[in-house]
DNA sequence: CTAACTCCCTGATAGC
DNA sequence: TGCTATCAGGGAGTTA
């Protein structure tokens, strides 16, 4: 389940296997994901090349020489690879882009939560679709004292704040679990009632988990694969997030349902 | 405005 | 063995 970090590895990967290729082919092999991959056959791609690839989000964003971009969404087991266009095509390969240097980049999602579209960029310089969204975790605009001003008057449970892409984007189950555990924070306590001392410490910690697992590659817990079908090595660093017993006192990590994610914490350290 | 809910979808796994 | 039920969950949409 890509979240930033996840995001970020597809991209950087994609920036380098993209950068001045130029499309020869794009096919469309099932069209019907979160939004229809139809009009990518008739977006005029053939013949355009990319000049890189950027991340908002968790949206993977490749320019084209034309001031367009190709947004893509993982959403849940979306993933995209860069690869001999002679492979043969796998079960949900739902859109295949020919390269000119024999290779293709193939998006594959089998439950289909993802997207792949063309969008041209609005006045912020971003596809259009991203206008709205929330600050980058990583960026100086997400501090301490901004997460305690947002959660000033919400009664969500912080890790369901966290979660919210209008406030901070990128930051998905994995990494919230991960991110109260460091804070010592439950992530069922009402974000209206964090201190700013405990919003300085979530936004610190959110970085840092962030940062190392960018340098990890990202983490993979089923789906999750990179352009050229590695894993993501965060996996085994985890520890809150699908853990048996809490790695600083051994207490049993209690498991909780929040907005319909499952939220593990440890009941001894986190309050 | 926020909160709470539904829907989309397939594959892995558990239970009978 | 083979069926069915349950769960995984990001984001958009709807309702109160």
């Amino acid at each position: 389940m890509p979240e930033l970090p996840e995001a970020e590895s597809i991209t950087r990967a994609l920036d380098r296997a993209l950068k001045k290729r130029k499309i020869k082919k794009v096919e469309v092999f099932f069209p019907k994901l979160r939004t229809s991959l139809e009009p990518l056959k008739t977006a005029g791609l053939v013949g355009h090349s990319f000049v890189g690839c950027r991340r908002r989000a968790r949206y993977a964003v490749a320019d084209l020489d034309d001031g367009r971009a190709l947004t893509m969404h993982f959403g849940m087991s979306g993933v995209v690879r860069v690869e001999d266009a002679k492979l043969p095509r796998r079960k949900h390969e739902h859109a295949v882009i020919t390269l000119d240097d024999g290779k293709a980049l193939k998006f594959e999602d089998p439950r289909r939560f993802g997207f792949m579209e063309v969008q041209s960029l609005g006045p912020d310089g971003w596809p259009e679709c991203l206008a709205g969204i929330g600050v980058e975790p990583l960026s100086p605009k997400f501090t301490g004292e901004f997460l305690f001003e947002k959660s000033r008057g919400r009664k969500k449970p912080v890790k369901e704040f966290i979660m919210d892409n209008a406030v901070v984007t990128g930051i998905g189950n994995i990494y919230a679990a991960e991110t109260l555990f460091a804070s010592k924070v439950s992530p069922l306590r009402p974000a209206a009632k964090l201190t700013l001392d405990e919003c300085k410490l979530i936004v610190r910690h959110a970085k840092r988990i962030l940062k190392l697992a960018i340098k990890w590659g990202g983490t993979t817990v089923s789906d999750y694969r990179n352009v050229d079908g590695s894993e993501g090595k965060f996996a085994q660093k985890l520890k809150m997030y699908g853990q048996e017993n809490c790695p600083v006192c051994g207490t049993k990590i209690a498991k909780v349902v929040l907005g319909g994610r499952t939220s593990w914490y440890c009941p001894t350290c986190q309050h």
